[in-house]
DNA sequence: CTGAAAGCGCTTACAG
DNA sequence: CTGAAAGCGCTTACAG
């Protein structure tokens, strides 16, 4: 690769100082003589200068860029998130740094290590549940951090998370309302204590209180994405199966309506299904799908400001706050 | 925020010099004392060191990170493709930025003027057809960049393409097959000159021509795509309406099965319809989907590889070579 | 209105 | 086997 030009190249072409050269460059050109400026700008056309990011980034402590780590780019909700925050960083002249944890805690310790190194000014994170060491060590460090989704216990790290009782809530109304009583529900693992499936299990069974029925243990799957279609083989095929699931996520629904054309399972005749995240095929798919939206563009675009401000030292709140906001049920076909 | 721990910090507390940190930490240890080696490691643990990769890269002038320009990140395929950049890239401790174009020349030159600025060590981009002169001034800087999905006449870049034609051909064969002739097509604009736009077209009429078929005007419906059910409408309700139906990618084809339910237009029966991109609800939808596979993830696995060579500058080829790979027709309901 | 100098946190060629 | 020094490309406080 050819050398690059650089702003000592271009102050000795203009014919003055370094100084001068990066005043102009960041607009400061409050006492600057209008000739020298038009030299300046000429040079830089002239020589093709290309500033530096790296090296002001060394010398500002301030690299102007934010890291963000999903915990799965698979969600259909995933590129909306990055949208909203790209939206918010954009106008601040901030940049984003994307990475994936696939809920795998190795990875995301991983990346958030790699972005630290990197010396990102702060971190939009969808935590996998583990790394809790890691996260208190930020705190401690105060380093800008916002969480998104999930919460975890004993870290104060401001958390934006959906109103995850009343998503099921709503969910088991619908069913209610539409004379189901036989309502199971399908989750994965609970073990990392993921904040939305822990509140949407007890969401479920609050709303089957409130409405005198007994959760029912077989009703409630707990299974790996891809032991789904088992799990749904043990619930459904019995003597009393459900007439009506609550699926917690896009992909859980992904496998459940594979599952249901595999076994000819009418939906909603056989089956009710309504699940959280409203997947872009809602509407074309026969049924039309009943799904529990999630205002996940207002949330990550709050979550990305809340970052900038304390950033800029704008965010004189102490960390630990959780902003919760209200899903919406939209009816469709399938319930 | 707390001081960060420097090399320097190590040095005084660990009483050796920042030379010796550094070789520590770049694993050249070949002439270090056991003793030496155990103190810098015990400091290092102790302070909580961490790296300072601005730092470096700004000394080493290699940030050991690659940038990304994804056409649009709505496409199925995108997060196969970045998938699968990340893979190759992290198996050699590279580091990726993806940013989205967003098909808008604009943003595509804004964000390769940042990530510019920003020192990636190269760049793979789905082009959006214009910034023609930004290319050839990276072709001779001599900048390491290949292209995924699209090519730019009179620019020497490598790319990396689907055989366009064979893909089309696939699918007007599978057409013939099941007694069509009436075949009409649905593209985006064509102005852009985007490649596999352009040669689906092309195929499409050479392989209407090798059947013997006339390719009219009225079947091939060129437009926006918020504007598809409006082509739809007019290609679909004239006396001789086309049978089957030729879609380009999985964004048009969202918007046809749209319009298909709206119109209660019966897939195959009605209408038969073939897309390019093996959409994941291909398997789920009613009817199944017939689709055409692109090998995207080898694609873009093939295209990273070949980016970290030329940054290695271990490609001694010149740019410019097209490298095609064969798409597979997945013949499931919908043909 | 402009310049010389110091320093951000690293790495490396060189000296010893 | 280890250290002192220079330098990557910037910005800014200070001097004039």
């Amino acid at each position: 690769m050819k050398k690059k030009t650089t702003i000592a190249d271009v102050a000795k072409h203009a014919a003055v100082s370094k100084s001068t050269v990066s005043q102009f460059l960041n607009g400061r050109y409050s006492y600057m003589k209008e000739e020298t400026k038009n030299r300046i700008a000429d040079t830089i056309n002239e020589l093709g200068y290309q500033g530096n990011f790296v090296a002001r980034s060394l010398r500002l402590k301030r690299t102007s860029t934010i890291g963000v780590i999903v915990a799965n780019i698979l969600h259909s909700s995933s590129s909306i998130v990055i949208q909203a925050i790209e939206d918010v960083c954009s106008s601040e002249n901030m940049h984003v740094i994307v990475c994936n944890a696939d809920e795998d805690p190795d990875k995301e310790r991983k990346y958030i290590n790699m972005l630290q190194a990197k010396q990102v000014d702060g971190l939009i994170v969808f935590p996998t549940g583990k790394n809790i060491e890691l996260y208190k060590t930020m705190v401690e460090q105060d380093f800008p951090i916002v969480f998104m989704d999930r919460l975890i216990h004993g870290v104060s790290i401001d958390a934006f998370l959906l109103d995850n009782e009343l998503a099921s809530k709503l969910a088991i109304d619908c069913f209610i309302e539409g004379g189901h009583h036989r309502i199971g529900m399908i989750t994965p693992p609970l073990d990392r204590k993921i904040t939305p499936r822990i509140e949407r299990v007890e969401g479920y069974k609050n709303a089957l209180k409130y409405h005198n029925i007994d959760a029912k243990k077989e009703y409630v799957e707990i299974t790996e994405i891809n032991e789904v279609k088992n799990g749904l083989d043990r619930m459904l095929f019995t003597d009393y199966p459900p007439t009506a699931l609550y699926i917690v996520n896009d992909l859980m629904l992904m496998e459940v309506l594979s599952f249901a054309k595999e076994k000819s399972i009418n939906i909603p005749k056989d089956l009710a299904v309504i699940n959280v995240d409203d997947v872009p095929f809602a509407d074309i798919y026969t049924p039309t799908l009943t799904t529990i939206f999630k205002p996940e563009f207002e949330m990550a675009r709050d979550a990305a400001r809340l970052l900038l401000k304390k950033i800029n030292g704008e965010d004189p709140k102490k960390g630990g706050n959780v902003y919760r906001y209200k899903p919406k049920l939209i009816v469709r076909g399938s319930s």
